[in-house]
DNA sequence: CGGAGCTTGTAGCGCCTGCTACATAGACGA
DNA sequence: TCGTCTATGTAGCAGGCGCTACAAGCTCCG
């Protein structure tokens, strides 16, 4: 029981990092078995359908990018607002962070076209990153957490398409 | 010849319209072919590839959106940015703009995982808001059209997954 | 009229998709 | 020991994908 638990762990793991490799739309059953080292035919048999393990999956990426995100960055918030993002910007356009940006737009694109999975999922993801933000954010701006992300992930829309927006900072409330 | 032209951009137009309604991700040949009243077989004898055919529709979509923007909102400056805003963001949340802002949300994660032909339509999606958004702001933040662009980019993400973000309207350099 | 070249239909290629029917091997309780 | 129940392999389904080979019609020029 134990090891079967543990055996299901490994191949959601495995899969997770095939996703944040190749993309949500390289997600077939056959790729991600064999990630796994599994076949497609016991992936159906323990997860039901395709769509119930993509949900599954982008519950366990939310939970293991929440646990990343607090480690990566110092428990302790910024002077400015400007300072928390001078932080959190480079680590979200890193390279490390590519892979999880390409899932996050296709879990966005998703979700705008109506796919409840992943606005669950997506929304997730949001108020995680509202949580996280709000604790790193000088206290008297804590508040502001939520407006915050919305410069970031338009930052962030911005960086997909290699365009500059660091412009946008002007907007930030400090001297 | 006039009629061949005039066929091909009936084509085109037509199948625009199967992107709009269905999505980047439901547009394969045969599907696009049937829109247009043609074969798979004559789309890719007149357009050589799938991949020079969707870069084609998506130059067509942008500069019929261009079009349509500048229509839907009359050529005059807001008195503020976020009187500015309160126009331009219900518009872009309309159900009129669903089939679009899908579509930009495909574009956005087709970019973030290298496609060149999504990238460079993204870039001249965005350059294109920014003209026309600059020419709507008051005349002393339209340099600001870019962080504004930003601030609306993120707001869009978060409508994607049916959260609010209306707070972060208190970002702005108004009174 | 005859040939050349452009356009189009039909059929099909090899591969991928999610999913399933069937059979088998192994573990485990009666 | 025997039956039952779970896990797994093999093979295959119907349908979709981008793309192509072949042949036939078409128009237009000489």
């Amino acid at each position: 029981m134990t090891t079967l638990n543990g055996k299901r762990r490994a191949e959601i793991e495995a899969m997770t990092g095939f996703i944040l490799e190749h993309g949500l739309a390289a997600a077939s059953l056959r790729p991600l078995a064999g990630a796994a080292a599994t076949s497609d035919r016991m992936l159906i048999y323990h997860y039901g359908s395709k769509d119930r393990l993509i949900g599954l999956l982008l519950d366990h990426i939310a939970a293991t990018l929440a646990r990343q995100l607090n480690q990566t960055l110092p428990d302790r918030r910024a002077e400015t607002v400007e300072a928390c993002l001078c932080d959190v910007l480079p680590l979200l356009q890193s390279p490390d962070m590519k892979g999880f940006m390409r899932l996050w737009h296709e879990i966005v694109a998703a979700a705008a076209g109506g796919q409840a999975v992943h606005k669950a999922a997506g929304q997730r993801i949001l108020d995680l990153f509202e949580d996280w933000l709000g604790k790193r954010l000088p206290l008297a701006d804590a508040s502001r957490a939520r407006a915050v992300l919305v410069l970031i992930e338009g930052m962030m829309v911005f960086h997909a398409v290699d365009q500059d927006a660091g412009g946008a900072l002007d907007l930030l409330p400090n001297r």
